[in-house]
DNA sequence: CGATTAAGCGGAATTGATTCCGATTAATCG
DNA sequence: CGATTAATCGGAATCAATTCCGCTTAATCG
């Protein structure tokens, strides 16, 4: 794990960086945030920013890395009921709270971790889908918040995350299916 | 909504650039799509190209476009269970189903369709959140696909998700929360 | 048909991320 | 401390997407 310690001018670096991303993003948000500007407001060239953080997304990931360490530490050995401790429905309840609060308190350095670009559109399609499985939902069950079901239902099928999962082999478009089977089977419970 | 008629010469051009990019996605995968490519082959300027469909994943859309409006036919207005007809229940499984399967079949494209740029890491993070929570679901139920849960659960929070719906105002964090609750009120059932 | 005009065109220019590479310099070693 | 070497540097060059804008031309109208 241990790279040889990081010579002293490149730590030196590193921190002028990330203070400077960190004040343009505070001063003027994450579009603002352009690898040549963070360069001549740290004082250093572009090709040091690359070297020390891979790219944009690298960089952004590096501006939430200790907010980051901090809830990975929590749900990893933290107290509970999000760390160890509590009984494991507990603790799915408490890590999926948390991660959202955690997530939507750098909601757009997180955006851009992910997907570098602005990102494109939802596919014009994501929202069709979204409200058929809306008015079904609604249809099967009154009491239910269709709305969010739907999202739940609909995101792990985004074509990125299917792409992932196939590629590397790691499930197949059958063991997905069984798998919405399951979760449709605890519905109008 | 119908706006008046494409002139000829530009219809023409639609014609040839998807022509032309069709070819070149078969021959050399998405990630050859250039857009100074896609004119060149196509015969036009880039301006030509842009103009028409507004941007590279504006493209790729196009390039699916045909088999969508199958789809989008299928569940809208198709015979049961996919089409109106059967019980709702039914309609929602056949639907995710559909879905599973009409994204596999053009993972490429849609994932360039919904990404523009190549997309970056998955976060480092998610797979880590991944692990986390399939070892919690394995440990409540033995029985689940823990790993296809996981992800059930965690991409509905993905960031750039969370943003477009809290951006928006259509959910605030606690309702997601709740929903998410409902979610596991049904899991060892 | 000839005038009129808005839609469409091409491709140079711009923008921003990422790559390259010759010049530096921190850390190591005798 | 001076030589040696590998890690860093800086910033010019490259690459692709996207924007701009003066020129064309299809479609419309008298």
């Amino acid at each position: 794990m241990g790279a040889k310690r990081e010579r002293a001018d490149a730590a030196r670096n590193r921190a002028k960086i990330l203070t400077a991303a960190g004040e343009i993003v505070a001063a003027r948000g994450v579009e603002a945030l352009a690898m040549a500007d963070v360069a001549t407001a740290a004082g250093v060239g572009v090709g040091t920013l690359y070297r020390r953080f891979g790219d944009r997304s690298g960089l952004a990931y590096a501006l939430i890395d200790e907010r980051e360490r901090e809830f990975q530490a929590a749900f990893i050995e933290g107290p509970p009921p999000l760390g160890p401790g509590a009984p494991g429905l507990t603790r799915i309840r408490a890590f999926l709270h948390a991660l959202v609060d955690r997530t939507t308190a750098q909601l757009d350095l997180l955006v851009m971790a992910e997907t570098a670009t602005p990102l494109a559109r939802f596919g014009a399609a994501y929202d069709l889908y979204h409200s058929h499985l809306t008015m079904l939902i609604a249809q099967v069950d009154p009491d239910a918040d269709a709305f969010c079901l739907a999202d739940a239902l609909l995101a792990p099928l985004a074509a990125p995350l299917l792409a992932h999962r196939l590629r590397a082999g790691e499930v197949t478009a059958d063991r997905i299916k069984s798998a919405l089977d399951g979760l449709l089977a605890g519905f109008k419970a």
